[in-house]
DNA sequence: CAATAAAAGTTGCATATACAACTTTGTCGA
DNA sequence: TCGACAAAGTTGTATATGCAACTTTTATTG
């Protein structure tokens, strides 16, 4: 049948639009979005990271990042020099950890209503891509 | 290990950005998107179909599907009138089939290095994702 | 049929990305 | 130290979306 040979890759933009639209809603209230609230989380982790090194790590384009960025710096919660590494406020810093207490409970919620099967599921998948367009390197850790 | 519990929204996000890139790349010679040839081709399987049954199987918003739509007009590939159904015109057609080949070729070659423990993980969380948003109704049967 | 309400389609505005080209910074060897 | 090359960062331009507001069509119903 037909429905076995759906788009991989529609499928995965199609997934993708729904939970950012699920996660967005959920940080409705702190005026931010989710690609936001992860970078804001990402760099109250690792303060001082390089815009190349997020790039790389989230595999987006390197002058998106630059972008993305630079609305966090026009909203206050950046420091002015995105070149010597990327630094919060510590109006950023409240920012990060009110996101990051969102996020936490609704990724948990999340997890919960898909079950594990589901939540495996992307996890092979995951792994399957990684693989395929980094064979050599290790595994992906990420937050996001 | 944090790596348990990595944001689900943001690494389907980040599979669908690998994705697309993997596609529109396929698609490069055909002067197209992804995006673009899913809609030629969803088209040229129901033609006369209209905006907001596409935008509801597609999860998109109204808005973003009709400037997609008013795209593919700018290129020639649908005819005038968009509110009485969509349809495509006879180079629309000729492109439509010419992603379809492209895109059968890569889709399956996909399906093969993924390898069909990931490939089931993706359906097993589509239906629990499908599910989820929509519970009463019935089961998701895209192409796209 | 006329008046309205509902549905579909459009447009304004904003974010999230990508690719290409350009600029700045950093590195290294002569 | 200087100049060349590489790496990082930025900007121009375009697509893909979302939300809100507005317009046009279509349906309902008195």
């Amino acid at each position: 049948m037909d429905a076995e040979n759906y788009c991989i890759a529609g499928r995965l933009r199609m997934l993708s639009r729904i939970m950012t639209s699920l996660y967005n809603g959920a940080f409705n209230g702190e005026e931010v979005t989710l690609p936001q609230a992860g970078l804001l989380m990402y760099i109250f982790a690792k303060p001082g990271i390089r815009q190349v090194e997020l790039a790389q790590l989230l595999y987006i384009e390197k002058s998106g990042m630059n972008r993305e960025l630079q609305l966090l710096q026009r909203n206050g919660w950046l420091t002015d020099n995105l070149k010597q590494g990327l630094f919060l406020t510590e109006e950023g810093r409240v920012k990060a950890k009110r996101c990051h207490k969102i996020w936490k409970a609704l990724n948990l919620t999340m997890r919960e209503q898909l079950g594990p099967e589901a939540v495996s599921g992307l996890d092979a998948l995951s792994g399957q891509v990684f693989a395929f367009i980094a064979p050599a390197e290790t595994q992906q850790t990420t937050t996001e």
